[in-house]
DNA sequence: TTAAATCTTACTAAAACAGTAGGAATTAAA
DNA sequence: TTTAATTCCTACTGTTTTAGTAAGATTTAA
């Protein structure tokens, strides 16, 4: 599975970004100093959350990042999935040489991985990012 | 979080364990050629399966590894856990120096990372060896 | 004009991953 | 008693990923 510091800077960045929405664009600069986040890092994961339209730039002096769509509609799965390659669990399919085959004593743990991921996934559908600007949030059902 | 090929192996070698575990001792090489996993490999996870008293070795020539408690006993986690150091998403509380002090804005993504764990985590707790040597398993709830 | 900001591309040190290699010790069976 | 099959043990290693750094180009408000 894929969950790095890239997915989680990611997703911090967001939230703060989400704190301080309604005063205009918010400088990476700041996110960096807040977050304690490299400003060149923080660049590269914003070209990709721009990419999947997260949010939207202000270029030049006094611009920055805003959200492009509101923090109730933004689910963590999508911040994640915009930053880290992919969020799944390898299973047997991935690796067509080895692992799986039509044997049934080779797939037993196929099911397993699979279901995994969908454990997983559905952790980060159903947060979304306003949850996290809450105080004493609960994200388990 | 840390979920690598050494812990899926290490399920794939359990269930396979688990299979065949009445006709006595089964030889990592027998393992080795079903889930085609490489002989030394095997050998690295299962001296920690060992250590952990999830299987018992038996040495010499027609010897191999059996189960040490029944599969209705042994969690997933407990393999995982055996061979992947841990089952921890990275949280701020880890990383002294960045990240994670009493500012409140600085700790916004704090819960939902525990929570994660604790969602990841309770998925392996649920899941038992015996589930997975049954066909058409499903393991969420 | 300047400073603050995003944008773009390339590079890199360190760690983790996924093994390989080589041999020692043990034991059932020939 | 020898042999072959097996676990046990330790060290090494190529590759990939991670987590950045570096250097500059472009844009724009003041």
């Amino acid at each position: 599975m894929k969950l790095t510091t890239k997915g989680r800077y990611a997703v911090m960045a967001m939230a703060d970004l989400a704190l301080f929405n309604d005063r205009g664009p918010t400088s990476l600069s700041d996110i960096s100093l807040r977050q304690n986040i490299s400003l060149a890092y923080l660049e590269q994961i914003f070209i990709k959350l721009k990419n999947r339209n997260l949010v939207k730039s202000v270029r030049g002096a006094k611009g920055g990042y805003v959200l492009e769509i509101s923090p109730e509609d933004i689910k963590i799965s999508n911040i994640i999935a915009a930053v880290d390659e992919e969020v799944k669990t390898l299973n047997c399919k991935k690796e067509s040489k080895k692992g799986c085959n039509n044997k049934s004593y080779k797939c037993i743990t196929h099911n397993l991985w699979d279901q995994l991921d969908q454990h997983i996934n559905s952790f980060f559908e159903k947060v979304k990012l306003q949850d996290l600007v809450k105080k004493n949030q609960t994200f388990n059902k």
